[in-house]
DNA sequence: AAAAGTAGGCACGCAAAAGTAACTACCTAA
DNA sequence: TTAGGTAGTTACTTTTGCGTGCCTACTTTT
């Protein structure tokens, strides 16, 4: 028994797209630096553990919102970079960025009703 | 020493305010039906418990998204409405909105990226 | 007198999401 | 010869998000 499918909503399909704790960050490192290998994706997320990029870069792709390009050559180098659909998606991102920018400059975020149970990874 | 990632993430912290699988959907109806009464809101939005909508108000409040107003009548009257900060939001969710609306119609969607692992098992 | 509505709070528990780690195959530099 | 880098995959474990059901206190309706 299929239960409920969403009634009304592309946005929740896109959200879903971005939701997980990684994908704007990837999508703001394609943006900021141009596309990137892999590798250097992975090392400019820190803490970011290989089985989730390889998913959320997936996902991306799979939604066309980044390319990925394979060169054969012998140790095998894989390029991402944001598509078409991806710069559509930038510039609002940049809008949502702006508010996020002035909400923290007042003080939203910190006053302990969502920062709360996050306690980020990795404190070095 | 907790310390978030650096560079540009103010992104995490909004787009974790959005993220539930509610939250946008009351950010919608509110916009669409204006203010709405506790109860008129559950009622407007199928399926989702009350745990979940107290939960995502509380958080749309503390980030002074939205506003709430309780009477003292003796059935407490409880109003939840868009803020300044929330009309803001609004915005930018339109034209992510929009955005959904095209790639939905190209069909991005329905390929099986996104959507496949959403399909709930409840047989009973 | 009892049921129902209003706006939630609290505890239990499962299933999905995310983290961790080990392994692949191939080549290059020390 | 061995370590290390490239781009992942697979299996295992932990964490968490979220639904469900039961509770409140007060009043109006039946």
């Amino acid at each position: 028994m299929t239960k409920i499918s969403p009634p009304a909503c592309p946005m929740d399909s896109i959200l879903r797209l971005l939701m997980g704790p990684w994908t704007t960050y990837i999508l703001w490192v394609l943006a900021d630096q141009g596309p990137q290998r892999f590798g250097v994706l992975k090392r400019a997320i820190p803490g970011i553990s290989t089985r989730m990029l390889t998913e959320r870069l997936r996902m991306l792709q799979g939604a066309d919102v980044i390319w990925r390009e394979q060169t054969q050559t012998i140790p095998p180098a894989v390029t991402y970079g944001l598509s078409e659909r991806g710069e559509e998606l930038r510039k609002v991102l940049g809008s949502l960025g702006e508010i996020a920018l002035r909400w923290q400059a007042d003080g939203i975020f910190d006053k302990s009703s969502i920062t709360d149970k996050r306690v980020v990874h990795r404190s070095s």
